[in-house]
DNA sequence: CCAACGATTCGCT
DNA sequence: GCGAATCGTTGGC
């Protein structure tokens, strides 16, 4: 079996952000397939990473495979995952699967993996979980075999910078992306 | 040092 | 559709 780190190894987050749609994410016993993701680069002035490493964004040069996760609006969590160093892939939406019941009880909104904040509180994404890979005990990130399938594309949500770029991408045909796509 | 700003979400109008 | 919540990071002086 060939393990998710390798699969990934150089790979940069435009081309990570379109093979993850379809991937299956488990964290502690909970998890769903992934349908919506966003791509950053590191000459990307969206970009956490637009200006070198910082303590916060450290994950971002990091070991590719392993998770990047910052709190966003003092309040969220959002979820990465690094590919080649200085790029990441923002988790934004799961069609959930697994754990249902945990997620309901963490989540008081109906709405349990619908937005990148929605999902880490549904998965219970911990802040100290930054930098964890993705084959550690606990977490599971398992690309699909299928064929790539159908990709809706469009602009990044909720950024100022670099607004034209087409790099947030979703499952076609399916409930529970975050928001349309234009 | 301080002011402004988020890769967001929720509740109310 | 709009504003509040909430706090670490960032950039300017």
């Amino acid at each position: 079996m060939i393990r998710f780190h390798n699969q990934i190894l150089g790979m940069g987050a435009v081309e990570l952000a379109r093979r993850l749609i379809g991937a299956d994410l488990v964290v502690r016993g909970v998890g769903g397939t992934i349908i919506e993701t966003e791509a950053y680069t590191q000459h990307d002035p969206a970009s956490h990473s637009f200006s070198g490493p910082t303590k916060r964004n450290a994950s971002m040069f990091g070991p590719p495979g392993h998770a990047y996760i910052y709190r966003s609006y003092g309040i969220h969590l959002c979820l990465n995952v690094v590919g080649r160093a200085g790029e990441a892939v923002l988790l934004r939406a799961l069609t959930p699967h697994t754990g249902l019941e945990l997620m309901k009880t963490r989540r008081r909104n109906p709405l349990l993996c619908s937005g990148p904040g929605r999902l880490t509180e549904a998965l219970g994404i911990r802040l100290e979980d930054d930098g964890t890979g993705f084959e550690t005990s606990g977490f599971s990130l398992t690309l699909s075999t299928e064929a790539m399938p159908e990709l809706k594309t469009g602009p990044r949500i909720g950024i100022s910078k670099a607004q034209h770029l087409p790099w947030r991408f979703g499952l076609a045909g399916v409930t529970g992306l975050s928001r349309p796509f234009p």
